[in-house]
DNA sequence: ACAATAGGGGAAAAATTTATCCCTATGCAA
DNA sequence: TTGCATAGGGATAAATTTTTCCCCTATTGT
């Protein structure tokens, strides 16, 4: 989140939740570490098509939203761990339920989005009283 | 959603939500329309800030993902109604665990995000005298 | 004749987000 | 000695998303 040149929209919760879970990798961060892989490299391997770069940005974004903490420890070769604030994990049950939707419609959004990507002639919209 | 260079994820849950939800604005569309504001303009009156354009684009995709459908009425002027499918209607729940936690976490969320906003826009130093 | 209305869409610019590349440092194993 | 693993960061490029600007439809009312 750099300098802004666009405001910021905060009004309503649902403006608040996307402040701070919006981003490519955040949920799926925020659910790896609920599933205890704390470290950077184990999160990078779960997540092998995010950069590190950007997984460490996100990171950051999340340590700054106190959704995780990350806990440095003093040794060589480096050690990092991080794991959800309590306020981290009171939203994973929110990363659930969008997950659990996702899940039970799988087939169905897998051909929807297959498909959307290939549509460019577009829908025939129904019109009425034709 | 153009020609990609980078490929979808379409792995699991997340990711499949995460492709029919994410757009800066679909969300609140989703939401307003189930609230009953069916028209373009109604809808734009009550997303002020984003342009016209967007969010017909953004309806459109909507669209072609089976959340809402379009009625076009053959009068003039032009009257086109949105409505959720019943594919988007079981997904307003899911928009509406995203809003509540928001709601039951405002004053937080607010003030870590601007803190957030402050730190990494660095903070001006407040200049005495000068 | 002309504005107002309600809805769309193309092109290009701006904003934003992600990716790529290259760099730091230490200790251990081959 | 080289290579690897660990973690992180700067600079820049690329990809993607959103905004801005301008034009179009057709009818009704002034």
């Amino acid at each position: 989140m750099k300098d802004r040149k666009i405001p910021l929209n905060l009004n309503c919760g649902l403006d608040l939740i996307g402040e701070v879970l919006y981003g490519k990798w955040k949920i799926r961060l925020l659910w790896f570490i609920s599933q205890g892989h704390q470290r950077p490299s184990e999160l990078q391997r779960k997540i092998p098509d995010a950069s590190r770069r950007v997984l460490n940005i996100q990171l950051k974004e999340l340590e700054e939203h106190d959704l995780v903490a990350k806990k440095i420890y003093p040794v060589v070769p480096p050690k990092v761990e991080y794991s959800l604030t309590a306020f981290g994990q009171t939203v994973i049950p929110v990363i659930a339920v969008l997950g659990n939707w996702g899940n039970e419609n799988e087939e169905r959004l897998r051909k929807l989005i297959l498909n959307a990507q290939s549509i460019t002639d577009g829908l025939e919209d129904e019109v009425i009283g034709r």
